[in-house]
RNA sequence: GGUCCCAUCGUCUAGCGGCCCAGGAUAUCGGCCUCUCACGCCGAAGACACGGGUUCGAACCCCGUUGGGACUACCA
């Protein structure tokens, strides 16, 4: 079997989003699965709109995913030889001609013919005119007038096109850059492509396509489109529904493993799995569980399947991807071990790397604020006592650890006859400000005897000045 | 307007004529666990867009309707 090949080519007006990422992940995993090879091409020939910007962006986001590519980044710009070479092998067999009507011209031929209600294609005008190159001249592609063209599509089926509803399009602009169309079959011809795998809007493109790849001569390569994702209204996604851009995903706290994992399910499914590893995604993708209704996008399933991820990953491993949310708070300096520590004790409570950060403000930071309600609801009168003792020993205790904390706290319970919540809680508030945080003995012992008997005392001063008679 | 595509719980989906008065996941709600919050576990509610066919039998096949979407550029 000849190798496959695929390839993911985007034009670099703007970031990679999450359609675009979700292409380049299909792409990735079909070649990655049959042992082929995935090739990077940027499609810059909208002079106009590409940006160098919008080429580091996109490469940045493929990175974070590591969707690594085995060929390029190819530039469309640096290959226009190539363009003119095959334009000019369409011209030699008759297939392409030079036309000068203008595009103020064809603009309102256009909306005549929309509003005669007929349809609005290129009528053909300059096809016997013998015209050769010159400015403000395009190159169209003859289209034939009759007959049927056939897109078989992996995933959608058969599509049939009656060739009269294409016109004769554009393939070379007059600046002389090619028009999409062309270029995209120029470059997987030569560059070997033997698997086309795209998103739903080009499914009425392809036979356009096709024409031009018979016209030249070429094998065709498979095509497989992809439906589109939504957003929450049906409607193509877009700002408007929140982060559409791949980057923006990291900077919410998001793992690529998470991303990677909840953009193959949108479309693609394996029976009953929700979760894959990179490996198993490689091993078990297939175009043909490739589903053919569009998806919406939203953030509930990424958010589980983050939470997960960081659920599974090993404290230590969260460390480095953690950090820029945590000196983005401004929080002192600490050991890779100490962090890793407070981790441990906050996966199961974090959706998201930035939830994780802001949880971690009462280990990191030196000095905390109680939460008024809090402190209004746990740090009162008739449990100074307690904490009175708890201070003095804890002090005493040796080693500091949980096990030996635990019987510390329940002791006390027990002799003050109350359940073991009682006094938690306002520990917890003077340890953390807030009445919501890991279990207490782990925190406990992971912020060290001397934190805790100075945030214990604190706490029992602010009893103290609350219930002193000359405050109200 | 024309051409093309799509249609199962709110969402992601399984289903490829009988295994389905439709399964999983998520989200929601309730319970359990429990030092709080989570996690975890258990449970509840929740869908075959509509109308016609075909067939002994249809979520699955056909036609139509409706609703979405794409394309219709010297954008890609």
């Amino acid at each position: 079997m000849e190798p496959v090949i695929t390839r993911f080519p985007p034009s670099p007006t703007g970031r990679l989003h999450i359609g675009g990422a979700r292409t380049a992940l299909f792409n990735w995993l079909f070649a990655r699965n049959r042992g082929g090879r995935f090739i990077l091409r940027i499609e810059d020939t909208d002079v106009e709109r590409s940006t160098e910007e919008s080429v580091k962006a996109i490469l940045e986001g493929l990175e974070w995913l590591e969707l690594t590519w085995d060929e390029g980044p190819y530039f469309q710009t640096q290959r226009l030889d190539l363009y003119v070479e095959y334009a000019n092998k369409l011209i030699d067999s008759g297939r392409g001609y030079w036309c000068e009507c203008s595009p103020e011209d064809l603009d309102i031929r256009r909306s005549a013919a929309m509003a005669e209600g007929r349809k609005p294609k290129y009528e053909g005008t300059c096809r016997l005119k013998g015209l050769g190159p010159g400015s403000n001249r395009v190159l169209r592609f003859r289209s034939p007038d009759a007959g049927t063209t056939l897109l078989r599509d992996i995933i959608k089926g058969p599509i049939e096109y009656d060739n009269s509803e294409l016109d004769d399009l554009v393939i070379l602009k007059s600046d002389g850059m090619p028009t999409y169309n062309f270029a995209v079959v120029v470059d997987d011809i030569t560059m070997g492509v033997t698997h086309v795998i795209r998103g739903d809007d080009h499914v009425n493109n392809t036979p356009r396509q096709i024409l031009i790849y018979e016209a030249l001569g070429a094998k065709l390569p498979e095509f497989g489109h992809v439906p589109m994702i939504h957003g929450d209204d049906r409607s193509p996604l877009s700002k408007r529904h929140g982060a559409t851009s791949v980057m923006e995903y990291k900077k919410m706290g998001f793992l690529p493993e998470a991303l990677t994992n909840c953009l193959a399910r949108l479309g693609w499914s394996y029976g009953d799995q929700e979760i894959f590893s990179r490996t198993e995604l490689i091993e078990k993708f297939s175009l043909e569980n490739v589903g053919k209704s569009p998806s919406i996008f939203t953030m509930e399933k990424l958010l589980w399947l983050n939470a997960h991820y960081i659920k599974e990953k090993r404290p230590e491993d969260l460390v480095a991807p953690l950090k820029p949310f945590l000196s983005q708070r401004g929080y002192p300096d600490k050991s890779d071990a100490y962090i890793a520590g407070a981790i441990r004790t906050l996966q199961a409570r974090s959706h998201t790397l930035v939830e994780m950060a802001d949880a971690m403000r009462f280990y990191m930071a030196d000095e905390i604020e109680f939460d008024p309600d809090a402190a209004r609801e746990f740090l009162t009168a008739d449990i100074a006592g307690a904490l009175g003792r708890l201070i003095f020993e804890v002090s005493e205790l040796e080693p500091f650890d949980e096990k030996g904390l635990e019987p510390v706290f329940r002791n006390i319970a027990a002799d003050l006859g109350v359940k073991l919540g009682k006094i938690a809680q306002p520990v917890r508030v003077a340890l953390t400000g807030t009445t919501k945080s890991p279990g207490l003995f782990e925190i406990i012992e992971l912020l060290g005897k001397q934190t805790v008997l100075k945030r214990l005392q604190k706490g029992l001063k602010h009893i103290e000045e609350r219930h002193s008679p000359d405050s109200v």
